[in-house]
DNA sequence: AAAAATTACGCAAACGTTTGCACAAACGTT
DNA sequence: AACGTTTGTGCAAACGTTTGCGTAATTTTT
């Protein structure tokens, strides 16, 4: 049983002739102690090997160095650079991450949240599922604890909110359609009760209407699930519309796939007679050919910066200063839609 | 300041004019207490929405009901099906998990697993870095801690390990490229130093060897990073061997992903000059044209059982039993090899 | 009917840390 | 010479829970 051998606070303050106490502040950094002291105390603690027992601490001081993330799916390629960025920058401040997945669902959702607190976790982390409607729980746990919404937010709920600028990376997608000649131009998207196809639906809309583009409703595709296979079926919806587009906007690259496949399928010229842009610049867009257009999103940031806005939160708990931030994004263009230089061949 | 409301064991034993103990026994089903105190003092609990505190729970018990898990890059795709498998099922047993990703270094690794110790996880998940040659510091640590590794294995390590049937997998695979009527079967896999490219490899080398089939060195490919960029290269290399081969078996489904489009540059008939199977079946596999043959791993499976073996192990520390589970897989078989199907058109 | 066993509960220590307070020593100020 | 201040340290309580032990009341055994 080496279990006996721990290393406690007490252990060293008796070896060193000391009290608990200041051997608790050398550790700390408490000024009443002399360079001295704390030099002799750190450098004995090290030696030995101390490691402080996290229960006792969290225990006492009620943190626990923990952050909680939900997210609505962990399979989504965008999720894994976001949590890469969340993990990453919270092992630099010292804090451990916790990830449950709501699977979309809103109850599931708040019950995550619950346990959550009840975990002991400093704060959270949350991008909301596609559909939520009632945010009464999650308001009323806020009061518990600092939160930050990231990616999938809500404008119902008072706190800080980080996410890409939605608006203006659609607004670039479909602009850069119009730069290169197209007109009639169709959006696939979520259904209406998407906070963030919103927010992209808004963008397209501002393009059009700037460049005195009228609105098509016809060209307005929307779906609860944006997977390749209903991506495949909105463009079929399209191809029989009456007046037929020149480009698709679609606010997922599993959409955008869908789109490509299933023109090519009708044997559709991409870009010269339907061109196609997707959204999240994920792995697949340079295995489909052609290459499909997207849009970037810095998920790295995003994680990134949702930990640091936390962080300063659980650390001031009482400045209620709850900013939206709005990341911008790159239009990475392939040959889906017109690549510039190639007009000049 | 509503923090003062906080409902504790001593709250619930000066309400219902009990000791703290009777209280903390009845919550815990201590055989001690009679059932009628039991159930008066539970569902004063409950109706008084008492909420244990998990760290001084800890901090007593040494139990903080937190599994640790370690994989190398949590963008891989067949990690989010395979953390998924692990979440849900900690979940469903009361635990959390906390995750952290090595980046595929070594010394990394070895830190992450000796913080996670240190913050007083009851266990760990670990899945190894690709070229993991020291095991020394996990055996140590090993002492200390209940460890599953899942995935990425060694068998240096003693302890219950949780893989797919590499070499079954791979035997399949390329047992259906012979079937198919193929001869000159190269393969891509990762250098030498991976415990899972050497048993995929020990595959392919048996189907070769019951079929009669001379293994032919300038078929071997290796790279130490099998994205599709390598892929591609590889293949390149491929074809400039004095034999060419008639079917390509790539240990990742991203180095198929490079094979299939290197070929159709080259305009090669796929599968009817060259066949392709790769390995994983991500969602890659039917946005390539065409649809790539692989092989499908049970993600979920792998990472409940991971769950499941490490609870048994938290719960029976002395239990020395380990076990090495290979699960088996399913071949997906679509037109970057014949669909038997087809044949018969 | 006494002894033994069982049942149901309470007392109090312990886990390792932090922190308000007390206090001694050394110094600077009138 | 008497008094404040500063500096460095120790004492002890507190955080909420679990658990070994003690014990009174009840039941079973002899």
């Amino acid at each position: 049983m080496p279990k006996k051998n721990i290393v406690t606070l007490k252990k060293i303050a008796a070896d060193l002739g000391l009290s608990i106490s200041t051997i608790s502040r050398s550790l700390n950094d408490h000024p009443d102690i002399s360079d001295e002291t704390k030099e002799r105390v750190k450098s004995y603690a090290n030696k030995i090997k101390y490691i402080p027992n996290l229960f006792a601490k969290g225990f006492r001081s009620h943190k626990s160095n923990i952050i909680g993330v939900i997210i609505p799916n962990i399979e989504h390629s965008f999720t894994a650079t976001l949590l890469r960025g969340i993990i990453q920058n919270a092992e630099i401040n010292g804090f451990r991450v916790i990830i449950c997945e709501s699977f979309n669902d809103e109850q599931k959702q708040s019950e995550l949240m619950e346990t959550m607190i009840q975990f002991g976790v400093d704060g959270i982390l949350l991008s909301l599922t596609k559909k939520t409607k009632n945010v009464d729980e999650i308001l009323e746990m806020m009061e518990h604890i600092p939160l930050i919404m990231f990616d999938r937010i809500s404008s119902k709920v008072p706190c800080t909110q980080i996410v890409i600028d939605d608006e203006d990376a659609s607004y670039k997608a479909v602009q850069h359609l119009i730069n290169v000649g197209k007109t009639k131009i169709a959006i696939i998207k979520e259904s209406d009760t998407s906070n963030i196809s919103e927010r992209r639906y808004q963008g397209y809309l501002k393009a059009l209407k700037e460049n005195n583009i009228p609105i098509n409703e016809d060209l307005n595709m929307s779906s609860e699930n944006l997977s390749i296979e209903e991506g495949r079926r909105l463009t079929r919806n399209l191809l029989s519309c009456q007046e037929v587009p020149d480009a698709i906007f679609a606010i997922s690259d599993e959409a955008g796939i869908g789109a490509i496949q299933e023109l090519k399928k009708n044997r559709i010229k991409i870009p010269e007679e339907i061109a196609v842009v997707g959204f999240s610049n994920s792995k697949f867009c340079t295995v489909i050919k052609p290459n499909l257009s997207s849009v970037d999103q810095p998920g790295n940031r995003i994680g990134k910066l949702s930990v640091d806005y936390l962080i300063e939160e659980i650390n001031s708990p009482n400045t209620t200063i709850h900013k939206t931030i709005e990341i911008k994004t790159n239009l990475i263009i392939r040959k889906s839609s017109f690549k510039p230089t190639l007009k000049l061949k």
